[in-house]
DNA sequence: AATCAGCTCAACCGCCTACTT
DNA sequence: GAAGTAGGCGGTTGAGCTGAT
């Protein structure tokens, strides 16, 4: 059931619109509307066809358009958005009023997508691209990273943002590497939430390995090393011989379950783009590790992964669902 | 000043879906 | 139900701009 493009029609003029052109569009739709697009440009007086006349409308002379550098909100709500509509642009330009999806669209290619490869994070699935063989090797990458996107300081909050991230997935890929190096035995948690500091076997099960980085990173096993009775975390831990992974930081893989993902990343949409919502509505990651924090607080010496650390602990987590 | 490379974004292309005949 | 049409959408392109050399 194919059909001619409309642009196929010969004599049609292609390619940027003079402004006579845009004169004579807005003025033909302020006084008629656009009624039928294929009908529009006759009535008008332009040599374009109907879906030339419509792009430029919705694109580019609609009065509602917001014009402009994207807030660190919107890029926020972008993101969040795209972790769970994936390249729905027009969806999620619904969401943020005056942008166009065409807009939101080369934002992303040019600015979002870059600035989450950069951080070693997948544009697609938004997670972090572990390799967990080089992941050590790759940690001077992933600070390097974390650090320009603040010297860049173009927006502040976004770059906390990406920075969080970033030294979030530091810990993680080291946490998985720690985990997976383990085969002795492995945990399972019954915390309703795994995440970051949710690992209770990277807890459990550091003092065997954290004598091979101790040399390496000396405050993290120190942070690490700490009993788990110490911790005042409600997290229950229980052995398990044949789970020998950690749960993943974050689950945005397409493969899961997408009723039960939609229904998480409803909630945490409506969180990040209400803007005027109640602001005492805290990240659950803040919430339910706390004991973290506080046990960092105390007991970690190095400044440089207790920033990190208290970073994580205090800001929202950005792609967690 | 000239050239080049990389980046941005407006516009196009082709496919898909909903609606009509 | 099949065929035709229009609008919408996402991917891609390329002209123009900018900064580096």
């Amino acid at each position: 059931m194919g059909r001619l493009p409309c642009c196929d029609e010969s004599g049609l003029k292609k390619g940027p619109w003079t402004p006579e052109e845009d004169q004579k569009l807005i003025n033909h739709i302020r006084k008629h509307g656009h009624g039928s697009w294929r009908a529009l440009p006759k009535q008008a007086g332009l040599n374009r066809c109907g879906k030339s006349c419509r792009l430029r409308w919705t694109n580019y002379l609609r009065p509602d358009i917001k014009r402009g550098n994207f807030t660190a909100e919107e890029e926020q709500t972008i993101i969040n958005l795209h972790s769970l509509l994936g390249n729905k642009w027009s969806s999620i330009a619904g969401h943020l009023p005056g942008r166009t999806d065409n807009e939101i669209k080369n934002y992303w290619n040019t600015h979002i997508r870059k600035k989450l490869i950069q951080m070693g994070i997948d544009p697609v699935t938004q997670r972090p691209r572990t390799d967990h063989l080089n992941v050590l090797a790759a940690l001077p990458q992933l600070l390097a990273a974390a650090n320009f996107n603040n010297l860049l300081n173009l927006n502040q909050s976004v770059q906390l943002d990406a920075t969080s991230v970033a030294k979030a997935q530091l810990l993680h890929s080291m946490i998985q590497v720690l985990s997976n190096n383990n085969t002795s035995s492995s945990l399972e948690t019954h915390h309703t939430n795994n995440n970051l500091f949710g690992q209770s076997s990277f807890l459990e099960n550091l003092p065997s390995i954290g004598e091979n980085l101790y040399d390496q990173t000396q405050s993290l096993s120190h942070i690490v090393n700490q009993p788990l009775d110490s911790f005042t975390s409600p997290i229950r831990v229980v052995a398990h011989q044949d789970q020998n992974s950690i749960p993943p930081l974050v689950s945005a893989s397409p493969d899961e379950s997408k009723q039960t993902q939609m229904m998480v990343k409803d909630k945490e949409i409506l969180r990040h783009t209400d803007h005027t919502s109640n602001p005492s509505s805290t990240s659950t990651f803040t919430q339910d590790h706390q004991p973290w924090c506080d046990i960092i607080d105390d007991e970690a010496s190095d400044s440089y992964w207790k920033e990190i650390i208290e970073q994580t602990c205090s800001e929202p987590w950005p792609f967690r669902e």
